[in-house]
DNA sequence: CTCTTAAGTCAACACTCATTGAATTCAACG
DNA sequence: CGTTGAATTCAATGAGTGTTGACTTAAGAG
């Protein structure tokens, strides 16, 4: 299948470019308003495009955002991975994992759409919730058998608090604070509550 | 200055009665569906008023929210007395506050209000970043000079997560725990977060 | 009783929203 | 070339929004 010789020449873009503009002006969108606040005609207006487009391609706004707002399947496997390794570090090994998912561009538009929108819309409740129970509870039940439900709704509220704190709220210094301080600030609190005793 | 004397003879009420149906009205709609979702008319039902009377009394809906989420001054008195006692327990004391204000079905609304309408709205957000920042940093400094800004911004991302993932995202088993038990499994992540060690 | 004042209602305005269906444009194919 | 089909736009619809101003109603003051 030959692809359009150019993307600029013309008016018309190929449909892939089209689609992945306006994918990305959508995640951008619903992580930085929120479901409600990001209307298709705002959307289409950073992707260049007519709002009548983006309901042609996806459906409806509802399909845009479930769409947009998927996780690639290999992060389930991500957290398996943590659990390998000295457990005196899974603490470490999990801030690290974190915050790298809480900084990579690609990824971090994704989780502040969830979050952002889990106030106002009940699906991305609904999926924020699945994650923390799904994911966290797989985590848990593979390193202890002290409660690992209970460890993993903690660790998942230290999870959704961060990326509320540090980029919705944006409270200082947690905000503008390096990767890095971040991982060591984080580091001893995972420990604790994925491996460490629950009660003093 | 003499009441009127009765709340339910005629269709008139007093304009407290009224003022006070509205707040309680908006502070529950905001706190359940967030500020953009919790429309004047949506409020004003549930008042059993016209949508005009609450712009008539409160001036706006920005007006509206700003004085309908408003804590009492003696929250941050509260905080003080968080410090006086045994260090050893402070942990305790502190999660015990926490959760007494959720669970406070007067404070609960008010802090739902404005977790859940951060998201969206600047002002909002504005309001949890000052309180955290205010009111924790001021009980972290009174407890120690070892970096009490930082102590003071993950005590608070304990909270806001607390919030969240509790009543807003309902994640099991958090949502449906009894607050001593809460108390019980927060006691210990404050005790370190605010005078414990800050690394391992 | 009359006057005043404020509580409360009503209907409308000006806007924005998601969604729709018809119309257009353009690249590819024969 | 002509035709097909999909990408893309255009204009409109109907529902919902906060806010407004004119209006009505009733309570308290003289």
């Amino acid at each position: 299948m030959p692809v359009s010789r150019s993307g600029r020449s013309g008016r018309r873009r190929g449909e892939t470019q089209t689609r992945e503009a306006i994918a990305a002006a959508a995640r951008s969108a619903f992580a930085e308003v929120g479901y409600d606040r990001a209307t298709l005609r705002s959307i289409a207006a950073v992707a260049g495009v007519d709002p009548a487009l983006i309901v042609h391609f996806y459906g409806s706004k509802e399909a845009l955002f479930r769409e947009v707002t998927a996780l690639p399947p290999e992060l389930a496997a991500a957290m398996a991975d943590i659990a390998t390794g000295p457990r005196s570090e899974v603490g470490r090994r999990y801030a690290q994992a974190v915050v790298a998912m809480l900084e990579n561009p690609a990824m971090r538009p994704v989780v502040l759409a969830r979050v952002r929108s889990a106030s106002s819309h009940a699906e991305a409740a609904t999926l924020v919730r699945q994650q923390v129970e799904r994911d966290l509870g797989l985590l848990t039940r593979s390193l202890t058998d002290d409660r690992p439900e209970i460890r993993a709704v903690l660790t998942g509220m230290q999870v959704v608090g961060l990326a509320f704190v540090r980029y919705v709220v944006q409270v200082e210094p947690l905000a503008s604070m390096a990767p890095s301080d971040l991982v060591d600030a984080l580091a001893p609190i995972f420990q604790r509550l994925l491996v460490g005793p629950l009660a003093d």
